[in-house]
DNA sequence: TATTGACTGGACTCTGCAGTCCATTTATGA
DNA sequence: TCATAAATGGACTGCAGAGTCCAGTCAATA
């Protein structure tokens, strides 16, 4: 808890346990995460592991942070291009061909979290939260200039139509769990994208 | 597994253990369930709980199953006026009113399971699918009624809005639970509504 | 009333897992 | 080069929870 200080070699210890814990609940589950499971593939021993966390609720919240910015991360080129419509539309693709590969299975990395976390974890919560924040901010931006730019008319409210996509997200990922299929995810959000379209300056004429 | 024969007793001990059961998934989450706590809360044995249950599995599917029907029954008087848009926004108002009851904890009560499942319990997968199916069922039949009374205009494909409106409602609860806010919810339903509004036949004018 | 099978009680086993402890090794910097 | 603290290995503890076993009870029916 109180920092401790760490080496190089310590630093690459515990980042090598939280990518490795985040590797194993992205294919099993937050729910059969074994502390075990994580010693073993990162080739650690339980001493170290309680080295660098003072408990497996530490790691859980190390490791959802871990998520969630690999999880933004990985989309960071694709949220730079969020300022036209083209680019909205290609994030959407991007984002339903991810969950295709991944044969639907699981839901969104971050969401699904929430609710096999252990009631009263309210850390790994908040970070969630913030995750949720910065992937909303994400699209408000891009929203926002197309509406300064004029692409989309002002009668847009980017933040409020950045949380419904966030929303058509995550309903959509949670039904893609629940058919493996994506075509919910899909749907959904093109749906949104639909709504936005019959806001653009152009189609004002 | 092969349908033991059941007396009244036999039934009624059964049906107890199960709503015991979604009792306390509802309280502490799937992940949490203890099949002792179980047997401690429905005074039953382990010897009667193993009577009437194969495995742990067997009872989270009988347990799903009993969520389902007890959230779409706890609706269906709701669900029979779904034919006005009026129906639809009590519905959306007594959804998110629930939900703030309850302290906006926990999200859906079927939808947060998925995630809680051991990977490859398909059965109880199905029956979440089922669920949902059944929900977005009832809601596409008030919005058919809707557009063939002539309420909504026919450029509304009423299956394709309420397949919409079942994933606002999750995606919604899914961030009620990570901000411990029903806005999200609100706001996604109203959306929806909103979009709906729009198509209301009298509004062709 | 005797037999059969559902039903019940609860002790018991076994295992997986979180967390502890401590001895040993490695690095560093005074 | 010696002291100190970080880093490591891994055996060990304790427990909770799933699943077993079997002896005993109840109820229907032949």
């Amino acid at each position: 808890m109180p920092a401790p200080v760490l080496t190089t070699r310590g630093a690459a210890t515990r980042r090598r346990i939280v990518t490795v814990a985040s590797d194993l609940v992205a294919e099993k589950g937050l729910v059969q995460l074994s502390l075990d499971d994580v010693c073993e593939r990162a080739k650690v021993s339980k001493g170290q592991l309680y080295h660098y966390f003072a408990s497996r609720g530490a790691l859980v919240t190390a490791l959802t942070e871990h998520v969630v910015t690999e999880v933004l991360d990985l989309q960071s080129p694709l949220f730079a291009q969020l300022d036209t419509l083209a680019g909205l539309q290609f994030w959407v693709s991007a984002v339903v061909q991810y969950h295709a590969r991944r044969g639907a299975r699981g839901g969104c990395p971050i969401g699904s979290l929430i609710s096999q976390l252990d009631r009263g974890d309210e850390a790994s919560r908040a970070v969630i939260a913030r995750g949720f924040q910065q992937w909303g901010d994400a699209l408000e931006e891009g929203l926002a200039t197309m509406v300064r730019s004029g692409h989309l008319d002002d009668s847009i409210d980017p933040a409020y139509e950045a949380r419904l996509l966030v929303i058509a997200l995550e309903g959509g990922l949670l039904l893609t769990d629940v058919y493996r299929s994506t075509i919910w995810l899909r749907e959904a959000l093109d749906a949104r994208l639909q709504h936005l379209r019959l806001h653009l300056a152009s189609a004002r004429v």
